[in-house]
DNA sequence: TTTTTTTGTAAAGCTTACTTGACATTTAAA
DNA sequence: TTTAAATGTCAAGTAAGCTTTACAAAAAAA
């Protein structure tokens, strides 16, 4: 899974914890998710394309390689 | 969170077993899914709306009451 | 109505999303 | 260049997604 929160992210110069704190996970989680570390849960991607007004195939792509 | 899994299944006739093997998940995930016992993960619910070539805003609902 | 298929559900276990806390590294500001 | 802010990362713990096995209940087919 591929995302383009850090794009999105610098667009609105949010900070990591900005982007946490909007949506009431932690700094690393964002983190995580930027760098790819593992996929949110279907809530948070819902709360994060929300955040930036795109839908959730805006912000995340899938790929078939994906667990 | 919502969904309207039960529907487009019944659509296209396919049991929850036939569900379940096209994405990869056992029978009582799509279970659990359809009677909202849990959300999806980001991967399963890109699978599922991609099965029905729907996009992920199509099949589920997001609701601020969500965990 | 009897049989078969489909759906519902529960327990135990594994994996992964996410947490807090802590500290190192990089970037930006003073 | 020194300081502060932002990012990267690790460890240990909790919570949720998902698995298999098993069986009961409901719906559909014979």
């Amino acid at each position: 899974m591929k995302n383009r929160i850090r794009v999105l992210r610098a667009e609105k110069k949010w900070t990591q914890e900005d982007l946490a704190d909007a949506i009431g996970v932690s700094r690393q989680t964002i983190n995580a998710i930027e760098k790819e570390k593992f996929d949110p849960s279907l809530p948070t991607a819902f709360r994060i394309a929300g955040l930036f007004e795109r839908t959730i195939e805006e912000v995340f792509q899938f790929e078939e390689s994906d667990a």
